[in-house]
DNA sequence: CGAGCGTTTGAACAGCGTCAAAACAAGTGG
DNA sequence: CCACTTGTTTTGACGCTGTTCAAACGCTCG
C-alpha cells in the first residue's frame, strides 16, 4: 500500500472494516445509528439497480455519483464532499453508482432505520431537503453540460470547487482530469489544454497537476458566465 | 386571436381567469384546495428566483421548465405532460422557470397549504417522491447531455415521448423544434436534420413536421443506447 | 534510479454549429 | 378565393470547437 494512502487512512474511524457501530449524524436533523466503512480509490460503494439498503454520507474523502452507457460513457452528476449525503433513495434502488474517488471513510445508515424515522415529519423534512437540494445542483449542472463551451465548463468547475475549499483561492482537487471530464462532459484532453490555457492567460497557476491557484477569480467567475 | 387557440381555449376551465376555486388533486396522497389559470403559448408560469407561492400541476396543455444563462441561451429540463406536478420548491425562491409549450391550464396551490399539510407524515413523504421522481429523470438525462451523440439525443427523445403517448407508435409533438433543440442540448437545425435521416432510414413517418409515425420503434430504442 | 501511470501536447479529423436561403404552413386582408 | 405576411422548418455550404489518435513528458512510488 502506498504511504500516502496509509496516513489518510490513520485518519478514517475504521479502515476497511464494517465495525464502528453507534450514533451517526445523517445531517441537522437527523441522528440515526449507522456505522463507518473505508472504501480504497476507485472502489464502487453501490451500483446502478442494487437495492437501496443503505444512506451514505462522506467522513474523509470524496466520492462521485455517476452513471454509466451501455457501452461504458460515463457522466458523473456530483462529487460528494465531507459531511455531504448520498444514495438517498426514495425508490428500493439505486438510479445511478457511487465510487470513492479517493480512499475514504463513508458512514452507512440502514435504509430501513431511515424508513422507520420519517414517520417523524421533521425526519420527512430532511429527506425532502436533501433530495430537493440535489435536484438544484442538478438543474445547474444540466445548464452546463447542454449550453456551456468548454471554457465556462471548466472555469465553473473551478470556481466551484474554490468555493468548497478552505482558502477559496487556493485548491487541492482530489479528482483525476478523467474524473473532471466525465464530469463537464468534455475529455481528458479538452480539459487539460482548457486549463493550460487559463494558465497562459494568467487566470490560474498549476503546481503539478492538482494543485491550483486562482489568480484571477473574477476572471473566471466571468468566464464561467 | 387565431380560430385554433379559441377552440382550444373551450376545452379548459377557466379560460384566462384566476377564478374556479375548489378542491384540486395535487397527486394520490395530496388533495388541497387550489385555483386554475390558463396561460397561452409561450407565456411565462414563473420566472427564476421569483418567490415560490404556488405549486403548480399541468391540467391540460404542456409546460417547459427551463433555465437560462446571462445571455440568452436555453436549456429545458423537462417538458410536463397533464396530470403532473411542476414548481415544487423545498426553498423559498424558484430556481428555473415555466412557460407554457402550448395554450393550457394549470391549478395552482398556495405554497402555504402544502406546508401546513406537510406536518402529515404522509404529505411529507408525497413531496419528497415528486422531488425524487424529478432527480431521477434529470440524472437520466444529464448522462444523455453529457455523453451522448444528436442521433441518440433525438432516438432517446422520439421513444421518450412515445412512451407518454395514447398510441405508443403515433405522436403528436406538442413542442417546436427549438423547444426540442434546447430540451437536447442540439440546435434546430440538428434535430432537423436527424429527424430527415431517420426518416431517409425508415424508422420514423413525418406527416408535418409534428405528427411522427414510429416504424421500427425497436430500431429507435437501441439507437438511443 | 527506473517503472508505470496520469497528464500534457500535437496533428488530423469529424460532428455539430453557424449563416444563409429556400420551402412550407397558417393567418390576414383584399 | 387568392395574394401577401409572418413564423417555423428544412436544406445547403462552410467553419469551428472539441474529439481522436499518437507521442512525449513528468510525477509518484517502488
Amino acid at each position: 500500500m502506498p504511504l500516502q494512502q496509509s496516513i489518510d487512512r490513520l485518519s478514517t474511524p475504521a479502515p476497511a472494516a464494517r465495525s464502528e457501530c453507534g450514533s451517526v449524524q445523517l445531517s441537522e436533523t437527523l441522528n440515526l445509528p449507522g456505522f463507518v466503512m473505508a472504501f480504497d480509490r476507485n472502489e464502487e460503494i453501490f451500483g446502478e439497480e442494487e437495492s437501496a439498503d443503505f444512506v451514505y454520507k462522506v467522513i474523509s474523502g470524496m466520492v462521485r455519483v455517476l452513471r454509466f452507457t451501455g457501452d461504458g460513457r460515463r457522466q458523473i452528476s456530483a462529487f460528494v464532499p465531507p459531511g455531504e449525503i448520498f444514495g438517498l433513495e426514495h425508490g428500493p434502488s439505486h438510479k445511478s453508482s457511487a465510487e470513492a474517488v479517493t480512499d475514504c471513510s463513508v458512514a452507512l445508515i440502514r435504509r430501513n432505520q431511515v424508513e422507520r424515522a420519517a414517520g417523524d415529519a421533521n425526519v420527512a423534512r430532511t429527506l425532502w431537503r436533501v433530495t430537493a437540494q440535489d435536484l438544484m445542483r442538478l438543474q445547474e449542472h444540466m445548464l452546463l453540460l447542454g449550453r456551456k463551451s468548454a471554457a465556462e465548463r471548466v472555469a465553473a468547475f473551478l470556481v466551484g470547487m474554490a468555493g468548497r475549499s478552505n482558502d477559496p483561492d487556493a485548491l487541492e482537487l482530489p479528482m483525476s482530469r478523467l474524473d473532471i471530464a466525465d464530469y463537464l462532459g468534455l475529455t481528458i484532453e479538452t480539459v487539460s489544454r482548457t486549463m493550460t490555457q487559463f494558465e497562459r492567460d494568467g487566470a490560474i497557476a498549476l503546481h503539478g497537476s492538482r494543485r491550483v491557484i486562482l489568480k484571477r477569480p473574477g476572471w473566471l467567475q466571468s468566464a464561467a458566465h
